[in-house]
DNA sequence: GGCTTGACTACACGATTGTGTAGTAGTTTG
DNA sequence: CAAACTACTACACAATCGTGTAGTCAAGCC
């Protein structure tokens, strides 16, 4: 990975080309035809090597799924909150999460088995901690949803702590933010209480 | 609002509907066409009302935005982390955060001023009430992260615990885990140190 | 040599896009 | 009553979309 262009295949370039633009566009935003010219080559060639769009979808999305696996699956597997130490994201995975994102939201059923995988390690990794929420299967959930929230919003937060977080020097600064917000209390347990009580009524 | 859609003018339907119909798609996933069917009107009449697609887009933001405000304004307002009981989110608000967070991920400068709003707020917050995180920026734009990827991964989430969270219930626990997220702690305040050396190495 | 196969391009198709124009019905204004 | 205005529809436009077809070129195999 991170080899030059030239390097790839055109096949490979493609379906890079087309995580980028999608990640960063959405699905709808950018055309075969958009792909195929930031991958240099002719719209045709990615129907001969793809067939159709949803099927480079699927493609693109078996790739990430393949990739984030390999790489140690920043999303899948908890190592923790440890995870959140900035120095295990690099720059391709950052693509490959930001386009999962997306494709996400577009529906996709690969992308949301990878979140459902996600909630189910974390829901374990709390129990193996010892971590006791009312509800664990939801705090799980709440918690999958909140490691991702960073690359959604990485241009808003990256405007509002004036510091590009796919920088190092950003994503340490989010990344020890992320830290601190799993780790002081911002209540005391008997407000939580009166707070699930009202939530009940 | 939650009047029945005859007793809103034309103009309104359509606002509503491109609010809707943008929020679940995206922007560029839903056309002028589509959303002319879904308020029931013909699409030469957006245009007469609208101008354009792209000032329409305006014209939903700028209504999100005030819509926000009166309603207490969930996303600006911080009464803190109580704003995640979950009586405080009725459906109007949940449409228009959806809608917002889409035209953000868009590229819309006027949702991407309420994300920033919605930092200074938190950032104020955490000194009124004595939170001292070691990057207070980086803190209040992660918190204000967080409390929008409820919206972004509804659909993941609802799937994940197998209760809608548009619905009473859903929200109910889905709002509880998040409280829970804000205070229990995960790690010892050695465990953080030592990771962020680690960050900083 | 001929023949197949895979990578690749050029071009044309119908559908859909945002937009533009012309015109109708009903109300308001002078 | 006539003129003007507003809400609204129908229709046409050029561009762009995903897709389909035909064909070129080079490498490998018999």
């Amino acid at each position: 990975m991170d080899r030059p262009v030239d390097d790839l295949t055109a096949r490979a370039r493609i379906r890079d080309a087309a995580i980028g633009l999608w990640g960063e566009r959405g699905i709808e935003g950018a055309s075969i035809r958009d792909i195929a010219a930031a991958a240099g080559v002719s719209s045709g060639l990615v129907r001969h090597h793809f067939g159709s769009k949803e099927a480079l979808r699927d493609a693109c999305d078996e790739y990430a799924k393949e990739r984030m696996a390999e790489v140690g699956d920043e999303l899948s597997t908890a190592e923790g909150v440890s995870g959140l130490d900035p120095g295990s994201l690099h720059p391709r995975v950052f693509r490959l999460q930001i386009y999962l994102v997306r494709s996400m939201m577009d529906g996709s059923e690969t992308a949301t088995a990878l979140f459902l995988g996600a909630v189910d390690t974390i829901e374990q990794w709390t129990t193996q901690y010892g971590i006791e929420p009312s509800d664990r299967r939801a705090y799980a959930a709440a918690m999958a949803a909140i490691k991702l929230s960073t690359f959604v919003f990485r241009d808003q937060i990256s405007k509002a702590i004036g510091d590009d977080i796919t920088s190092p020097e950003g994503y340490a600064r989010i990344g020890q933010a992320l830290l601190e917000v799993f780790t002081i209390p911002l209540l005391a347990p008997d407000q939580v209480e009166e707070i699930r009580k009202k939530g009940k009524r």
